[in-house]
DNA sequence: TTATTTTTTGGTATCGATACCATTCTTGAT
DNA sequence: ATCAAGAATGGTATCGATACCAAAAAATAA
């Protein structure tokens, strides 16, 4: 690797001997710059190879062009997609997108935002929506635009965008009940870590109760070593053992209902007539694992777009601080 | 959110009625500053809410404490663990990640780069191989650590971490052909956008033709569209028709195996007995989705610890250019 | 005690860009 | 021809931290 320093703007601006401002107005607002100007500092740029230095400009114009987001994990498909629809539309603009996850362990939200808020963005991304104190605190004394995205609290320290896990869950709740099943039970989300999953287990026990109908959930204690898959396959062993006359089973995501659907597959239990399975989430899997899943899908992308140009424009945002992007129940083959 | 300017390190000094630059030791070089003084700046940056500026402290030091990382998509579940891995073994050394996606889009690979650089980054990952002439000189002209990872590459550009893809692709060619296996297709990895899968199809034939047995790739033309699932349903209809007695299949990916598997199922087709299939990756979805799948595991996670380790200490890095972490063949039920 | 080293502390210049203001140069209106 | 309004351009101060150097205080050696 060279061992030259940096080109900066004062090397392109004696180079096409102008001011250092000229050049920055060619970057920045370029129509400001006289034709034959403009093209002398940009080829001298090109010349030169000079890149900007951002973390100079953040300095003086407190500006930095960069926005921070908080996320519980990469390592899910959904936030996945999310990220992708966010960081393409902000990089779209011209801004960058800082990622930190806490792998859902709350008490390093605080250290990550303290983090994120050293690199002075130009906003904030939040994936909770429950929060300690001190990033509460924090987030008030701050000026940017602060957005909580996917599960929409109830009281938005700023702009939330995102849809409603309980509506949700009760909608796929009422759909297993009005398809006739006698006895539905809800598969994951105990853990308190996933507000998510509980917020959607919610919606379904809202939804037995106003059918009085009795609520089966399962497990009903720390599981979180389970991955989706063998959550799945768990249930039959636990759940179906013990309750045996459920007829169709709700899972807090479509990973666990292909799990699910893979041991139903092996047992010979007949999806739907003797079990109906629904998923959460419409991924890929959803539609392409050959099991044609019930499921709600959820609109990642333009969860991300969304809060993208919330950021961009965060008074446009403010006007209606809640932006509900819905959902989708898409009944299929499974229910 | 508060109307309030960012606190300063000023007023911290102030308040604690020191000179910045204490307040600056007490942050980085806290042993540098006496008992007394250093209680009495800790309280005032907690009476204020103090949070340093970075990009100051980036201009001045020359020093931003951030990385970049240019990935081709975050939406796949290996990346993911790379990524877990580096940002939390960064942030625990009180650095931060700044990602950045191009979606396999090579055009896109330069314009991130230079949006990286110009947050002056303290080291850059990239997770291609193959570079545009634009980026290659980028990279050249700069004076920080460039590590690439996952495919080895064969010349590379400053340190490389990852595993052969190649001889991982071999390795499973010859697992296939000492299993007795006749005719044996590679499913996937024809888009050359993918190099991954394309090395690893290139292990596929080296080893048949070391064997002299006769290649079979499917598909030959772009098939970008089809997910990893569908491609693996698509397979019995395209390529098993042409060529009946195909007796092994290895897939560029877990999830195009699970594709071949599902549909295997319903067509009655015996696995291992009439199909060996083997997979590539590792996930949990080659143990978790009841299959046992024969497959190739990845150690995604220990690039990312190893990977920051070299952006941490790049001279360390150095020693050894080229860090190969390698990778396991894990047979199981399938072949 | 004095000389010498070590630790602690602060002042000032500096990093590379942009903001703000002042100046020069155009252009068109009167 | 004169003036006003606007466009184009550049000089200088500034953003908030750290580097570098120098001074003061404390610890140690002679």
């Amino acid at each position: 690797m060279g061992k030259e320093k940096w080109v900066t703007m004062k090397d392109v601006a004696n180079l096409a001997n102008v001011g250092t401002i000229t050049v920055s107005r060619v970057l920045r607002t370029p129509q400001k710059v006289s034709e034959p100007k403009r093209k002398r500092v940009l080829k001298a740029i090109e010349e030169l190879g000079y890149v900007p230095d951002n973390t100079a400009g953040a300095l003086s114009s407190s500006k930095s062009r960069v926005f921070g987001a908080i996320v519980s994990t990469i390592n899910d498909s959904v936030f996945a997609q999310t990220l992708d629809g966010l960081s393409s539309t902000l990089r779209a603009a011209g801004y960058e997108l800082l990622l930190t996850s806490t792998n859902y362990d709350p008490d390093v939200e605080e250290d990550a935002l303290r983090a994120l808020l050293a690199r002075r963005p130009d906003g904030i991304v939040l994936t909770s929506t429950t929060h300690s104190a001190g990033v509460s605190k924090l987030v008030e004394s701050v000026s940017i635009p602060v957005i909580e995205i996917w599960q929409l609290p109830s009281a938005p320290l700023d702009i939330a965008v995102g849809f409603s896990n309980f509506r949700a869950g009760y909608d796929m709740g009422r759909h297993l009940i009005d398809g006739g099943r006698k006895n539905i039970a809800f598969l994951g989300g105990h853990e308190p870590k996933n507000e998510r999953g509980c917020r959607r287990r919610d919606g379904y026990l809202a939804a037995l109760r106003d059918s009085g109908m009795v609520p089966i959930t399962w497990p009903n204690e720390d599981q979180d070593l389970l991955s989706g898959i063998e959550l799945g396959a768990a249930f039959f062993e636990g759940c179906l053992n013990e309750t045996p006359k459920i007829d169709g089973v709700m899972c807090v995501s479509d990973q666990v209902a292909l799990g699910v659907l893979c041991e139903a597959r092996r047992r010979n239990v007949e999806v739907p007539k003797d079990l109906a399975v629904a998923g959460f989430g419409g991924f890929e899997i959803s539609t392409q694992s050959g099991f044609d899943l019930t499921t709600i899908e959820v609109p990642g992308m333009e969860i991300g777009v969304a809060t993208a140009k919330a950021l961009l424009d965060p008074d446009a945002g403010r006007a209606n601080k809640v932006i509900d992007l819905g959902y989708k129940l898409i009944a299929r083959g499974t229910t």
